[in-house]
DNA sequence: TCAATATTTAAATAATACTTGAAATATGGA
DNA sequence: TCCATATTTCAAGTATTATTTAAATATTGA
């Protein structure tokens, strides 16, 4: 991953009003959520929430599908995983000093550098 | 851990300059390194890398000591690891689809809710 | 005390992000 | 076709954040 992917995605998570989105979404699983409910569960108005979905998209940490007359949305589980593994990679100069973190929700795709990438 | 909290962690890191000094600071481990050895590093001017320092310590994200005329950084671990788990927590409305991540270079201390707590 | 090194602060400017409300688009069903 | 529901787009105003330069503070050692 480069650090400007990671330092969009980080961006895009660090808004209250796009964290709880992308909470709802990370605990909803891969099964995702009408846009509707989000703004249901989170307050958010529908045209707030709609500007803040196109961020979480285009950071690649939501998808999003028709279904019928609903936008279904959901967490793009393996960029969440590799946005994780970026920032404790190479941890403490990478002697090993505690398990590296596990994915959650499936396996990691992105391909991720060992601290010498390119940036 | 507070969606307020969490966010301001997030919004920290998430800008390029701000992201590759927390990423040396990781790698470099609890002993942390001198704000200038960081600048050589990460090629940012000094009063920018001050700036730049200052948001992460008011994130909570790094913790300042003075040494002698050197001031050496360190990422705050704690912090790092109670943000992983907000991210992850919950996940896929609390059916184990994986192990969740453990921490890493040390443990949480941080309380972390289950999802309904104080936001 | 003086000079050198290390880091922070302040002030100014530039750029970007967020919210709101109204209008537009698309789907499904009577 | 017509209406109701679901979501997005647009435009305007407000607020926040980033970068730079210059000056200030603090520490060390001669």
């Amino acid at each position: 991953m480069e650090i400007k992917t990671a330092a969009a995605a980080l961006s895009a998570l660090g808004h209250a009003s796009r964290l709880a989105v992308f909470r709802a979404l990370v605990q909803a699983g891969p099964a995702g959520l009408a846009a509707g409910k989000v703004g249901e569960v989170t307050g958010i108005a529908p045209s707030s929430l709609s500007f803040h979905f196109k961020e979480l998209a285009h950071a690649g940490l939501v998808s999003a599908r028709q279904e019928g007359r609903y936008v279904i949305y959901a967490a793009q589980f393996e960029v969440m995983n590799g946005l994780l593994a970026y920032l404790t990679e190479n941890c403490c100069g990478g002697n090993p000093c505690l398990p590296m973190s596990d994915p959650v929700c499936g396996g990691v795709s992105s391909p991720v550098t060992t601290g010498s990438g390119p940036e």
